[in-house]
DNA sequence: GTTTGGCTACCTAGTAGTAGATAGAGATGA
DNA sequence: TCATCTCTATCTACTACTAGGTAGCCAAAC
């Protein structure tokens, strides 16, 4: 079953853009991967920046029904983490591409002003997951090492991200792994 | 004392790099900073290519350089590294760049591909650094739950890459501060 | 008197975005 | 039942502009 045409944009548009950042890509990159006219894009997504405003409203639904799923299914803290770090690692699909959210960040300026806020509360939403989660740990043990949870939140996004930097420049996943380690050697 | 034309480019590609990434800017930005034509641009940096080269060499000299001021001025392991985070704080002039490496990565399929060696050479330069100093930790006790220099020190570097993410999207170095609150708790 | 470093003028290719036409599907109504 | 009307999703053809890059000229400096 063929996707409607509407999807097909944003799933090539998502692909390319976490592969080549915002200004790595245009609508005629789009309309020949889809096989519409580039003209026709403009019918869907009047502006790049309407394209990237619903990509990010698509990538945050997406991850939040992640969180949701990893929280379903891990009972302990460490476990729920460590689901949410090889989530990060998968994403990056071997070192070939990044969270959209980190592939956006460098372009920040040619994106428009509302990305910014989308972009916050993307973040936001995965900080106050880690909150909690970290403050599961403070209960069920399972996190070694364990200091306060709103230390230890901001702090594995921060590193995520970065590890996901380190895979897409060594176009390694084994990179991601070096950076994680030490991370995944706290959790039971 | 005006900078010779050269350096007055790289001075202004790299600062536009930084802060809209490789596909953000053009010669005509740089022509409009510098004050002199497009075209002449094309006499000191024949191809875009050259000019990220050039970049990236000067950008790797220019830390190499700090990484040896610090090791000169702090004699502790936990000193080093303070100051390794505050270099990292500092170059994100308050959320408004990023370091070169980090604002090239989502780019790299843009970037000739002298620059995939380039990339791996600066971080591994910075991760020597730091598992050096990791091992001195271990001697002189100034980190505490001191791990492996090895395990150590991937995970820094990506948590140093992933707080200046957090800091551009927020455009704020308290983010930055956040996401190194832990780390920064753990050095004497 | 050649090298340096800049200039004007241009090129080809590609950028986002617009105008206007059209094919086809579905509903409406005589 | 057939004609018309409307909407969706696409098309071709275009605009205005920007991209990196090139050719050839020229003035000043070494």
């Amino acid at each position: 079953m063929q996707a409607d045409t509407k999807t097909q944009l944003l799933d090539a548009a998502e692909a390319v853009a976490r592969r080549r950042g915002f200004d790595g890509f245009s609508y005629a990159d789009l309309a020949t991967t889809v096989g519409i006219r580039k003209a026709s894009i403009h019918y869907h997504f009047a502006t790049k920046a309407a394209l990237a405003e619903a990509l990010m409203t698509r990538y945050h639904k997406m991850v939040g029904t992640e969180l949701d799923r990893i929280a379903g299914q891990e009972p302990t803290a460490g476990r729920r983490l460590r689901a949410l770090i090889t989530f990060y690692r998968d994403a990056t699909q071997n070192g070939q591409q990044l969270c959209l959210c980190v592939a956006f960040s460098p372009s920040r300026d040619s994106l428009p002003d509302s990305l910014d806020i989308q972009m916050s509360a993307y973040r936001q939403m995965i900080i106050s997951w880690l909150e909690n989660v970290f403050a599961q740990a403070a209960s069920d043990g399972t996190v070694t090492y364990l200091t306060y949870a709103t230390t230890e939140a901001p702090a594995l996004l921060a590193l995520l991200e970065g590890a996901q930097l380190a895979a897409r420049t060594e176009q390694d996943a084994a990179a991601f792994d070096r950076a994680t380690a030490l991370m995944m050697g706290r959790l039971l």
